[in-house]
DNA sequence: GATGAATGAGGTTTCATTCAT
DNA sequence: GATGAATGAAACCTCATTCAT
């Protein structure tokens, strides 16, 4: 299956640069603003196109979201398929993956800021089950196929269910990845923690959280 | 220090029944519309009161909202609040911990919707801190509190600090509460599981989990 | 003809610290935030009475608002009665006009700007014309008298008509008044001559509008 | 510097005809029920546009009042202008502004009732010291000039400061300016000269101002 | 006399979307 | 392809006034 769009063909025909520029925009609009609180009109102008024309390129200003949306999702993602196509055992690729996680976070938080609005959304209704399935199948297939080979190697315990497994892991990984940009989870992050955390130093994250993964992975109660 | 609350002295002068409608109808509208789409007017009428009392009751829209949520949170916070009082072993809390949220997940899916908006908000600002602040310390102190006391009785792992153990904790019975009430998480518990959340047995998720959690509190790498 | 009144029985049969109260605190809220803007409801709240009380007191906002300007208007018209009623000469008079009104609007500026609040009302229309000549009528017989005075023992010119007179000295007056209390005239007054009202010493105020006033009145060409 | 303005480029931008329906609409609206009971769906309705262009074009309510005022001003200080130039001595000028000042002022009253709106205005604050300052430094920069001149000439008595020469001019000329138009000020007239000002003849006023100030301006005490 | 809860019309402002050019 | 003027519904919030107690 082709991977389903949001946008008008003439998007499709519009200049590399617009298009980037366009979506810059948008994601940064969207990720400071809210969904509800982001103006079109001003995400036309910033982009130097008129609404008009935005209008030829996107349906509605939810098509111009979810296309914003996906084009953050990809560059996400992209980080987590280097890890996990790699060769390592599943620890290493957590440990990799949780590393990544505390960089990327910094780096991409607008993206992860549209990627956390849309948890929360009560707009999309009909297509909200589409949009997930296309962004968590993804996700969840990554996480699934490391897992279910560590599984099969005997790397990891018996007793868990693979699915259930990559879903606790997310789980873990997620919110962390909020914490970092997310203002909500940034406050939560405080609050639990004692400290900020843009003053903590990363390995000791990776390590605790490495630790409390390593033993819900390996060890098995006799 | 008096909870801090968001209502003016008229609401607590009201009847208990009416703080009580408008509370619900808040909620009700707030959970399913959303911050944003929600309508203060729909509020009023449906809780048979005019617009301009609602007004000497709350001062802004963002008030009533913040309201019905410490409304909401009270009720699932005292759930939690019942099982880390008790004497058990941690992993016994745990046990029911991971129960009590299935079950109460269900029953009172709007508190949770309420909660699910926060995280992703963006209006509050200056008083986002604030209001997470309340919430989450409420929230992590008691889990630290339970998870102090097993920590100094040996009853866990020694390795890990009790802080980031409380933060893992919440990070894996938050998502799942979610994944009981919230559209996106509700699909994303499909996607990996591959299973309607309704139509699993509540058992197998609490199985699983354990199984995780108990691993993670308990094993320490030599 | 008694002087009509714009309150209900009921506030006449209040003690006299509640009516001071109400006025003082109804001529505060006016003058800082104008007829419109004022707040009937916090008026009531400040002078420590019920707005059901208010509405015992007064019929209406308007009736209010007259009231509290009467009263403003009577400490205003008593030092301009206690001058005109002297034996001095219309010079003297002017003289002693010029300088009290810079002290009085120092002294009294919640008066003076519900006074200029009137000159520029929409809102009143019917009542409009009983109000001025009700005031103005107070103000102007007061000048009227003194020049026919002076005009009959010879003390100003002849061929200047008293009525117009009495006019053109109060046009000198009153936006003079309103220059050390009100925004728009006291900016006016700092545009024109170029120091800030209250940096400038009454003295070289008097002395100026004096000369003009004395020449105007007393000079006549051949 | 170029004269600020208030509104959009879109304004700018609008067909002739537009603009000046908007305006007229406008003033009128303005004037005739002040500035807080004014309405501006009712100004959009009335100049043919839809209230969403009307915001197109201003920002703000405040924003559509200061150009409407800001146009009213340049008509009215357009013959203070034409008379203010000439090559006429300072008596002469003064007897054109008089006249002029009654004849205009009922034409042009709707402008005139605006001016007379701003003076008692509470709620520009800080926009207020702005507004004032470009509307009156224009008025008094022409009065200063021409007495200045006269100054020079000897034209004028020498004893009299020029600034408060204009001053004192201004409040002779604008009292009376509003006498014809605004509705506390035509009671105030009829109360002080006994006589409708619609009644009376232009040129008695004229008679017994100039008198006035001719005195005023030439003739020194020894 | 005194209270204050209750009303609800009405005004300003925003913004997704359309469409003529 | 590109423009941007134009629309208008809809939402938050205020406050003078009433009236049952």
């Amino acid at each position: 299956m082709a991977k389903k769009h949001y946008y008008k063909d003439a998007f499709e025909r519009a200049s590399k640069e617009r298009k980037e520029k366009i979506l810059e925009v948008g994601i940064e609009e969207f990720s400071s603003k809210g969904y509800e609180n982001a103006n079109i009109n001003v995400i036309a102008k910033n982009s130097g196109i008129s609404i008009g024309l935005m209008y030829k390129y996107f349906s509605t200003k939810e098509d111009l979201f979810i296309t914003c949306l996906n084009h953050g999702m990809e560059i996400l993602e992209q980080a987590l398929y280097d890890i996990m196509q790699s060769d390592d055992k599943l620890l290493v690729k957590a440990e990799k993956l949780i590393r990544t996680t505390c960089i990327h976070s910094k780096k991409n938080s607008h993206y992860i800021k549209m990627y956390n609005e849309i948890t929360a959304e009560k707009s999309f209704d009909k297509r909200t089950r589409e949009i997930v399935e296309q962004i968590e199948s993804r996700r969840s297939s990554m996480y699934i196929t490391s897992i279910t080979q560590a599984f099969e190697k005997g790397d990891v315990r018996s007793d868990l269910n693979p699915k259930f497994f990559a879903f606790f892991l997310d789980n873990l990984l997620t919110p962390l990845q909020f914490s970092f940009t997310c203002d909500y989870y940034k406050e939560r992050f405080r609050v639990y923690t004692g400290i900020d955390v843009n003053e903590m130093d990363d390995e000791q994250i990776v390590e605790q959280l490495l630790k409390f993964i390593e033993s819900a992975f390996t060890f098995e109660k006799k």
